[in-house]
DNA sequence: CTGTTAGCGCTTTCAA
DNA sequence: TTGAAAGCGCTAACAG
């Protein structure tokens, strides 16, 4: 009967259902390997139950992020999965309303609502630790507009481990705020950093980190003898990099799995759904970047 | 009226018209940046002309790019934008006929069809007349399934540079297929690449020729003193690595912003639009892996 | 020029 | 057990 082209239109089965069997994924930056890594698991976890997905990146934009879930709400997705640029977004207080489920991604949502992050205070803590460990003392945290939440927490775990060092936050770290979490950002704000004087630089992510690194290496600045480099994400380019990348490793993978399926618990029983926060637990990977063994 | 909270139903809309006004882009792999900032350019003209995207990798395998054909044609997407895996694809074709739009995009498609390349053939045949040009005479080609058309135009380019110089292709170029194009395949075919001795490696694209570069460097071989490198796409982080990768560089934003404008004319102006099959130029990036410049 | 209606393809409900 | 019908929200065509 239907060998011969059928096709379902699930125009009209999400019409008359009020929503798609598809999830949106609204990610910060899809050129950032880490979000790509969390994207696949989505995805697997989505295809496993039958659910398309609709893949979006705000590129840190909250007037791109709005759009995109603008969009998301009128495709009726039976899901949404949202790492966020800014705190509060409007349209995704609009979704739930609407009883669309959102879990929050890669970041702590508030509670009342599902979410999946990693435990950022402790990462910044690692690095940081391990910086002052091998006898750093002049840390410059490299960071993206203020708004996202997950960079916060890392300031704060490093400004943690330089307090528990029994030293002073602010004399041991300088902030350099870029405009974005990208690779050019870093790169172009190699002369703020060292005009930090800097024995230790340690980025939001490792996109920013390998900018940062070419940058250093032009300046004929020597990583890690003049300056210990540490990333963050530990994606797949860092242990390639000219230096190898010291890094924070976040499990990308499994942060999309997870936040897909309790998307899609919520979503098929929501009776039976209770909201959770996991948080996961990150690693440090030490490489040559730092100084470390 | 609608200022409080009415969104559109765009499911209703696309039931109505027979298609929704969101585009489907299936890429070969999205962990690719090539991709991704492919995808950006698409991204970017789609949404300037007021059409949403679906993007879907198809990670090199035929039953996920059906699988993904599928999906958008379920969800009747005004039209698709293919980086195909193999050359025929039943449910491309299945689209076309259905009305649907389907431009090939980072491969020539057939006549009859719009499609946006980049000349393969050329780009092998820069890299190799590089390597030649620079004293090297024993060229390993590492390339993937053979499916994709394009590195297989590539690799004609290399043998048509050879025999130009005056070589023989079957005694200059020995060639490694993988079984996927990923830096982790290309990593763990170091052995294979070495058993050919050669003095350069051309690699079907970045992300393996970095994959490679590492296995390289912890086999202890020295890039570029024993063997050359090169890769392919002049992604961000060929800059960046270990040593810096000479690469053939691919206008990827603008291929997707091409690709994008072809299904777009086609789309909402069918009588007006012919077909076009524009090839865009690579572009030999010479950094310090193949001992250039 | 404004307002009403029919129907897109699917699912669910209810009748035969 | 099988089949018919209603209605989801939108738009295009048509009536007033």
């Amino acid at each position: 009967m239907s060998e011969l082209g059928f096709v379902r239109n699930s125009a009209a089965g999400a019409l008359r259902a009020g929503r798609s069997s598809a999830l949106g994924l609204v990610v910060l930056d899809i050129g950032n390997p880490f979000f790509t890594e969390l994207a696949r698991g989505v995805e697997e976890e989505a295809a496993a139950r039958g659910y398309g997905l609709l893949l979006c990146s705000s590129d840190e934009e909250p007037d791109r992020q709005e759009a995109h879930l603008r969009f998301l709400e009128e495709m009726r997705v039976g899901g949404v999965l949202l790492s966020p640029v800014a705190g509060d977004s409007r349209r995704a207080k609009q979704l739930r309303e609407r009883g669309t489920p959102v879990v929050t991604v890669d970041a702590t949502g508030r509670r009342g609502t599902c979410s999946v992050s990693v435990d950022d205070r402790r990462g910044g803590a690692l690095a940081a630790t391990h910086l002052l460990d091998t006898g750093r003392r002049r840390i410059a945290w490299v960071t993206g507009p203020s708004g996202i939440r997950q960079t916060a927490e890392r300031a704060e775990g490093i400004d943690e481990a330089v307090t528990t060092a029994g030293l002073n936050p602010s004399t041991v770290v300088r902030t350099v705020t870029l405009p974005a979490l990208q690779g050019a950002a870093g790169h172009a704000a190699v002369a703020d950093i060292l005009a930090t004087r800097p024995d230790a630089v340690v980025c939001a992510n490792d996109v920013v980190a390998l900018g940062v690194l070419r940058g250093l290496l032009e300046a004929g600045v020597d990583v890690p003898d003049d300056v210990a480099l540490v990333g963050y994400d530990d994606i797949e380019f860092a242990a390639t990099a000219a230096v190898p990348l010291t890094s924070v490793r976040q499990p990308a993978r499994d942060l999309g799995r997870t936040a897909a399926s309790l998307l899609l618990e919520e979503l098929t029983e929501p009776e039976a759904h209770r909201h959770r926060q996991p948080v996961f637990t990150p690693e440090l990977v030490v490489r040559r970047s730092s100084g470390g063994t």
